[in-house]
DNA sequence: CTGAAAGCGCTAACAA
DNA sequence: TTGTTAGCGCTTTCAG
């Protein structure tokens, strides 16, 4: 049986309350009977049990942290920061996958909602009504995605896309296809957006395809398409459809890069390991998890349920935007049309950073 | 404000006893109070509080979940099958990520033993006799270990390594370096004890090279290593490690597997994306994630805190043990000694499996 | 600075 | 079948 408040307080002779205060409020008693309570709860390995604690002050000290797909590469660099984050400011992490599935997802808010102070959203695929209407039930902040009136931490995807069109540009490439990610995704409409205005701006053509799945399968199955296509640059929207397209372009016979360039967006550990390397945009998924977790957290400590409160008393919704940069490696290379300047882009290091 | 289950009882004119048994113990209340309270509850948006319900019932319907590195991607496909399998059961899963650090999973597990019904320990680097202890403040389950006197859910890795040295020696090879894992882990001790029976019962020569951090890194570093022991096949101790191991080798001048044949474990989603693709030891990671789960959950569910109790009262402790196979890729190929029967292992089709 | 008392939301005997 | 009562482990007024 673990000890409870009572065992230590007949232990150390006072009230439970005491012990209370010792715990929760330790300038508000004695020092000297602060130290024989820490003792015999030393000794007795007695920890305040927070789910009780939790009852009373409202606070759980616990966060949930939905997924769309745990083990879609993207996301456990995410997940890692974001439990190191919250560890280290006393806060246990739910961790739930929702398999891509919108009607999971609501029921998970529902069932996590009283367990934990907030929820962290990541790439969320219910609707931004649903998501406004959920958000006055549990605190969240929404990752990947703006909720209008939510706090949300998003990658700048957009102008990691524009990168992207420019690289390809810059290598002579002027007729490039974008596969597309799944329906209904913001970071995909980003993309989208971004792509289509970068390659207007460099008088390149783009040709969507999709919507199609965020996976390796996903990018395999467009192979043919784009091959027919005739396209010789493929941005793709994520580093695993990339990876699919490249490895089933291969098995037609089409060569990465000679035949055609592909890029990637996540910069996912595999993406280093492929061959050829792939260039792709990187996003700072951990970075995304630590500040999901602290804004979730800024609320006023006072106000157990509150959002985070300006000075003047208006309320803020924080939003925060996370720089992406263009990684070159292998898997991009010249096109039919020469730049202006050969020794512009198409020569830039291996493995280098382009912002 | 959340509805309560005084709400909800003031609103459907039942004492909240009432309201409690409904979702309780629904058996036990006639059919229309039933209907009413429900539809109340329904109205309300009322669900019970398992933090205050778990005060009482000592059943927190929580589960924490424990691994050494969430970003290594062994770990992601177990994470997802624990989860899944823990909400079909009405269970949520805390996840924490160790970082290998034994003094971390001490200190976690009892910040952890009140809020959960149990834990998974995924590759604990803690000692036995400290998990034994910890066992006694709630209840444990291994996972990738075996511990005496806990249940314990293991993959079959020794018969995996005896299967690979087998297709090496089947290829022609003698000199096989085993790349080993880190220090303290169980499953590296029973990778070496069996591939070094393997190793002797085929005729060939076992090197043990190591110990190393299981990670990409850890396999690139010991490259030149391995180009210098003179072997022609090495077997290591994860997908990771291989495939580091092979992109090293490969800017040293040395193929795979025309120079050097590599067999990996684990089969991660990555061994099939590497070029050349990785012969690797399937092990069943999805199946292990579920399986720890129903063990922990299968204790008698009138002792919130009991062990399995077999019928005739003694304690059983449950140790499953999930068969592996050998996937074979590209990765391995012939030897300098060529086998007795050519047609051989050496002529399996490729992404065959041996088990 | 410490104790007494009330109560967070809920379940579990026990009566009625 | 339903209501009454006590209390899970803890915090938080309010007195003293």
């Amino acid at each position: 049986m673990p000890a409870t408040i009572r065992d230590v307080a007949r232990a150390s002779g006072v009230h439970i309350s005491t012990v209370s205060r010792t715990f929760s409020a330790p300038h508000l008693v004695n020092p000297e009977t602060r130290s024989r309570v820490l003792a015999c709860a030393e000794h007795l390995g007695y920890r305040p049990n927070r789910a009780a604690r939790a009852l009373i002050t409202g606070r759980t000290h616990n966060i949930g942290l939905m997924v769309a797909d745990i083990a879609n590469p993207f996301f456990p660099p995410l997940i890692k920061a974001a439990e190191s984050q919250a560890r280290h400011r006393d806060y246990h992490i739910f961790v739930t996958d929702t398999n891509e599935d919108p009607a999971v997802e609501e029921e998970l808010v529902h069932a996590l909602a009283k367990q934990v102070d907030g929820l962290l959203l990541c790439s969320p695929r219910m609707s931004n009504d649903l998501i406004q209407q959920l958000s006055r039930e549990v605190p969240l902040v929404v990752v990947n995605r703006h909720v209008t009136g939510l706090p949300s931490v998003v990658m700048d995807v957009g102008q990691g896309a524009r990168l992207a069109i420019e690289h390809l540009s810059g290598l002579g490439h002027r007729d490039i296809a974008l596969l597309g990610g799944p329906r209904g995704s913001w970071t995909n409409r980003e993309i989208r957006r971004a792509a289509g205005n970068a390659a207007r701006a460099v008088g390149a053509t783009l040709t969507v395809l999709g919507p199609n799945p965020p996976t390796e399968d996903g990018g395999l199955a467009m192979a043919e398409q784009v091959q027919r296509s005739g396209v010789t640059a493929v941005l793709a929207y994520n580093d695993l459809m990339a990876i699919g397209l490249i490895e089933r372009l291969d098995s037609l016979g089409v060569r990465v890069p000679s035949d055609i360039s592909v890029v990637g967006i996540d910069d996912i550990a595999l993406s280093r390991l492929t061959r050829p390397k792939l260039t792709t945009v990187a996003t700072p998924t951990a970075a995304a998890g630590r500040a999901a977790v602290d804004m979730l957290l800024a609320h006023d400590p006072s106000s157990p349920r509150g959002r985070s409160i300006a000075g003047d008393g208006r309320r803020t919704t924080a939003q925060v935007t996370l720089q992406t940069e263009l990684v070159i490696r292998d898997s991009t290379g010249p096109g039919p049309h020469r730049p202006a300047d050969p020794g512009d882009a198409a020569a830039a290091a291996p493995d280098g950073v382009a912002s």
